[in-house]
DNA sequence: GCCGATAATATGTCTGCACATAATATCCCT
DNA sequence: AGGGATATTATGTGCAGACATATTATCGGC
């Protein structure tokens, strides 16, 4: 009788409860939890209550559930690792440093082959190129290699990209519905060790990220670090 | 058909409409939307489909809602990105590729005194020192170097870690509460490059991991991709 | 005008009920 | 025995109403 007078009557203390039980492993992987029903009898709630907590749960990838087949701890919890992707700059500030930026260089090109099937974009689309620098207390932090779909983002012609970041006008002005992003390491390049101030060659964290509005494509950029850098968050 | 044949009634509906109001720049960022009771009412549905339909939505960070002040539109949308941990063994086979393991070396050992503070353990505390290496399609995938707190997890001492990965015995016989998670790039080791058959100093993906149940650490780990590991996902 | 008490308001959550939906178990007919 | 219809079951979701809680707006006294 671990709790025999005090109930459980919101949810964050039924997904305590629930937590603890799946810690203790009183509930081992694999095993079937009690349903809703008689959960929350136990906890004396109601099932909606139960049914929020454990919802929860699996959501984190902790509790497998199905439709009649039951709620079982999840044999191999794949924990979900949730990272803020925010803007630069707020990433760099947040961390109590000065942020500055510099555009390295703007041009409208056609888009080039491999990046033309990946943004599933039509023949002579063009495409603003765009290098950017992010420095972090005046050191080199990040180099911007982005292009974008000037037929998505009209404006962006117009848009004063030496002041702003383009990471950042975006996030104003377009929005976007569907992305995807990868997480990779590469050698800095001649010009990225110059930029950054490492050696060439040096392991640089990189960021893939293309971004969609439905199937029209908004931008995609590799975002390269400098070495040091690192990106943390629990689970 | 109901009567006015557009009706949104369920909360995945009425997420989806609040999207394409996102999306469609018909209610713009920082702005404030109508609350839960007017667009319970324009929808034709009840509050609380409106509400777990919007706390969806700013669960995802699209929106900021408080109490009284309302629910506007993000002004930086912190988009979450959330990746999946699983198993090495899980992610190699997933990809269709084969999956092989070898141990490397185990030793235990006096906790090293950084290592000591990390996971705030005691004294003389023993640890336990692994190395091990994971293959796909018979080539290095992945050189893991972990401590495990054998006072947190005494079966592991008899865990015969040259069939399974430590990796996996420890999802299997030991939860955990909480832990943290580090992406980072690193250059290989000469050790490094001989396993992953890279150059020395080729750049990795590097992934730091330690895992506590309430007050006990149980294992930290640096897990050293090889080179052209991608950690992708979409959001 | 300032400040503290009070009212108003939007979201947060619980409850009891109903029905929907998916997955499984069972029965029945051949 | 086989296979399809049917019943059963656990979760998924919707609804109306109520109260809780955080936060802001307002009003009255000084």
């Amino acid at each position: 009788m671990t709790r025999s007078g005090d109930e459980i009557r919101n949810w964050q203390a039924v997904q305590a409860e629930v937590l603890r039980r799946l810690h203790t492993r009183q509930w081992r992987p694999g095993e079937l939890i009690p349903n809703e029903a008689e959960l929350a009898r136990e906890f004396g709630c109601a099932r909606a209550t139960v049914n929020r907590a454990l919802r929860a749960l699996a959501e984190a990838g902790l509790l497998d559930r199905r439709r009649k087949a039951g709620t079982r701890v999840a044999l191999h919890p794949v924990r979900k690792a949730t990272l803020d992707i925010s803007i630069v700059r707020i990433e760099v500030e947040g961390r109590g440093q000065s942020y500055d930026y510099r555009l390295l260089s703007r041009e409208e090109l056609p888009a080039p082959e491999p990046l033309r099937a990946r943004l599933k974009l039509g023949d002579g689309a063009p495409l603003l190129h765009l290098r950017a620098l992010h420095l972090a207390d005046g050191n080199g932090h990040m180099v911007e290699d982005r292009w974008i779909n000037a037929a998505a983002v009209p404006a962006i012609r117009d848009a004063d990209l030496s002041r702003i970041s383009a990471n950042e006008w975006l996030v104003m002005h377009a929005s976007f519905s569907e992305g995807d992003i990868g997480f990779s390491a590469a050698s800095a390049s001649a010009d990225e060790a110059r930029l950054l101030g490492c050696d060439a060659g040096a392991a640089l964290f990189v960021i893939d990220r293309t971004t969609w509005n439905r199937d029209l494509a908004i931008t995609s950029a590799r975002l390269a670090f400098a070495p040091g850098y690192r990106m943390q968050t629990v689970i």
